[in-house]
DNA sequence: ATAGATTCGATCTATGGTTATCGATATAAA
DNA sequence: TTTATATCGATAACCATAGATCGAATCTAT
């Protein structure tokens, strides 16, 4: 799950097709129409429904529709889309069509999970190089991508122009290391450390919070468990929800 | 960011204080809040009010009070919550005072770097076994863990009572993965893998997608480049938002 | 060519979550 | 002891998101 750490208000979040401004909730179902529009093109069907499309995924066909109408897609009544070109819609509506250079910070497990993971680069994400402050793990090469002591981040974010970066150190490091990609002119960070990080309101930040998501599922579990009374329309199954 | 695929309907979701549903924003809030009183404690801070909370978190207080009072903590006037009382009342709200065993499969990186997260017994979780097909796997310890057969996965949840299961797999192995945990019994997964589980409606599925967290992020680095146009209230800086 | 079925797009309504308000209560200061 | 202030708890207003409805458009079948 995500904490956006710098909120203040929710403000208006607007688009570039000027439709108004997007919610959040919309915003992240977007990365699941588009996986299953890609399972549709492999199975070689090339138009889709809003029907079609809820059906499959559990979303009621008018949400759907409202989705997608923010990616400016327009689709023809009886048809519905092309499946081609509204996977290229959302593609651009959520800027994967451009790379995102991203420094990536931290060259543990977690990071070198994520410094493995090709398919990133089919979302416009490219992580060009990786740092961290231990010495045994500096010169090393992982996956293809050289660590740099973390030193040099600032400096190298601003000459390469980078906008993105990615913490997985532990806890502790993150602040400073969020400090020094700060300093070196990066835009948007995505934090997978359990801490909250201190930014200036100008920059964006993504924490993947995983004690969040602990936290729904074993109150979920602890519900099952502890609460055997469970009286009304709805089974006790039903105590799940998007967003957890 | 988390999508939770058997929705069907966001039902009513209760807990044991009676005091009604909790809203899953204020549920994916408690771990924020346990967090920080953890480190007031730290600091030798005994009270707090929902005003300092707020202050701190970036939240209005009156928010902070509903969501605290979900737990059934209850406060005094003037002076707020007895920090200690505050933090058992939400680790006992979330199931955290109990321990939930669970079993992962997927011993790569990422479920190294689970299996390494000793801080994750401090919440209730104890991931007591790996599990893994991958034949030069089986047999190793990974962080004191046995890694096992997957085939031998269902048996064992079965009989040591397993009801959480996490999976660490390729997107590929995931839905194969979920089957057997199923037939295992096990109640709830943590799915870390980018795929979509069926599941039977009593099984609850907390998907960590990492696309979706990727898509706000991107969408937002997009707009702050693509779109110079800025003309309202909210500064370009107030495109962010919570639970992106 | 026409009738029927299906789906889109837009508008309207309902639900759920957030925020504001108000009285009550506890502490601190006069 | 009295008065002032801060905070809680509850209720009510508000806003964002989700869902329902309806007319218009397009396709299919007769």
């Amino acid at each position: 799950m995500v904490i956006d750490i710098n909120l203040s208000n929710p403000e208006a979040i607007h688009h570039p097709a000027g439709q108004g401004p997007i919610p959040q909730p919309s915003l992240n179902r977007m990365s699941q129409y588009h996986h299953y529009l890609m399972e549709l093109q492999d199975q070689g069907i090339d138009r889709v429904s809003c029907s079609r499309i809820g059906a499959d995924l559990n979303l009621v066909p008018v949400q759907v529709r409202k989705d997608l109408q923010y990616t400016g897609i327009i689709g023809k009544p009886k048809t519905g889309y092309v499946v081609a070109e509204l996977i290229l819609a959302i593609e651009s509506f959520l800027g994967w069509n451009n790379v995102n250079e991203a420094f990536l910070v931290g060259a543990g497990n977690l990071g070198t999970a994520l410094l493995g993971h090709e398919r990133f680069t089919k979302f416009g994400l490219q992580i060009v190089a990786a740092f961290d402050s231990d010495p045994s793990k500096i010169g090393q090469w992982v996956h293809g991508k050289a660590v740099l002591p973390l030193d040099k981040l600032a400096d190298l974010a601003q000459r390469m122009s980078i906008h993105l970066g990615i913490i997985t150190t532990p806890a502790e490091a993150a602040q400073t290391v969020a400090d020094e990609m700060i300093r070196g002119g990066i835009q948007a960070i995505w934090n997978f450390a359990p801490a909250r990080l201190k930014v200036p309101t100008h920059v964006i930040v993504h924490s993947e919070d995983l004690y969040s998501s602990l936290a729904s599922l074993s109150w979920k579990l602890a519900q099952r468990f502890h609460v055997p009374i469970q009286q009304e329309g709805g089974t006790p199954d039903g105590v799940d929800a998007n967003c957890g």
